[in-house]
DNA sequence: TGTACATCAGTGAACGCGCGTTCACTGATGTAC
DNA sequence: TGTACATCAGTGAACGCGCGTTCACTGATGTAC
């Protein structure tokens, strides 16, 4: 049947919002067609009356999701405190809930090995952050790769203790301007980690 | 027919090798047992004498890798050079070959999505490079982060000059005490690049 | 305003391909006697 | 030292499953007249 159309653009943007969120948690590879069209309330079949392609819709999430989950770990924060957003982003719970955090410090990894298309999304979105962040460009940048690659090695190890100390060393040096040492409270941390440790 | 020990554990090793590599080069969903057997000269029923599954093979690349990856990035350079070690962690050509560059720069964040023997793996790795490192250890942790950060982002996106402008921005504030700007010649360079980048 | 009809986002079965894994078989090596 | 035989890393065909994608079909919506 025919849809009215502002409930087929409602769908389709929680086609990829949920895909966003999905590709976060489990990586592209792991995550079918059949999931994401689930987790958005429909049937798999539907998914090519919106998007030409798994990678397409790839794209898409990514577009989507590095300015979205920016968002998301600014919010509430001032713009120009630095240092919170660092403990924000170095915290237990971004460390636990890539599905809700940030989208480069997913996807970046995959993203490298992937089609220039979903390069230039990628691309697009981390331009959009950094004049958002605005100040020192380079200076910018430098705290993104710190942060992202804290991130991703306090997720890439087993032991709780040794994520933990990767957490606090970056914390240390990032947003501080990089000669002060931190007490930082790491205020936001919040239950229910979607992620399971061990 | 039955093959002598040596040869047998000579290609065991080389079939590590390769898939360390492989994997690097295009993460371990992208790459097929039969693609490793046949890059270590071998046809794919052979793997399971080796290995019982792909998952062990995909931890042992991991825990030969980052060893193996990070004393070829510090080949020939003073261990106590930070600064020459940044340099070319950061140099435009271990950008383009991943395959030869550091593991953890490749694939933590697939790690991170991966079984806790594959964590145990990448820690164990991480682990033997701090201490190979020395000195301050929460310095190390950081500056492994954001190198990491840095060649992720790097790879990560399309256009040439903000891919070199990310390798700078982290060239500048790693390695080099943290308040000191720098000229860094990166005489790290090789030609052939294993990437193509358009 | 009412009626006929084209549209198109849905559904769910089916297709085809690739991949991890299994299996029957091979035959040089290494060991038992 | 020679002979019989168990071993086991190889080969290559086959299996089974899951996934991206296609397709025939549905029926409420929106448009033409």
């Amino acid at each position: 049947m025919r849809y009215p159309a502002k409930e087929t653009a409602a769908r389709h943007q929680r086609i990829v919002t949920e895909a966003s969120r999905l590709f976060r948690q489990r990586g592209f590879e792991n995550v079918t067609v059949g999931e994401v069209m689930k987790a958005a309330g429909l049937t798999h079949g539907a998914f090519y009356a919106h998007f030409d392609s798994k990678d397409e819709l790839q794209a898409a999430a990514v577009a989507y999701g590095i300015k979205v989950s920016h968002e998301r770990i600014q919010r509430g924060n001032s713009k120009k405190d630095k240092e919170a957003y660092a403990d924000r982003y170095l915290s237990r719970w971004h460390r636990d809930n890539p599905g809700d955090g940030c989208t480069m410090a997913a996807l970046a990894q995959e993203v490298a090995r992937s089609t220039p298309e979903l390069k230039a999304a990628f691309e697009r979105g981390f331009e959009e952050i950094l004049s958002e962040k605005g100040g020192d460009r380079k200076e910018a940048i430098f705290q993104t790769a710190a942060l992202l690659g804290g991130v991703a090695l306090a997720r890439a190890v087993r032991d709780e203790r040794l994520s933990e100390e990767i957490l606090e060393s970056v914390r240390q040096r990032v947003g501080r301007s990089n000669f002060q040492l931190a007490p930082h409270p790491s205020q936001f941390e919040r239950p229910k980690a979607e992620v399971r440790r061990d």
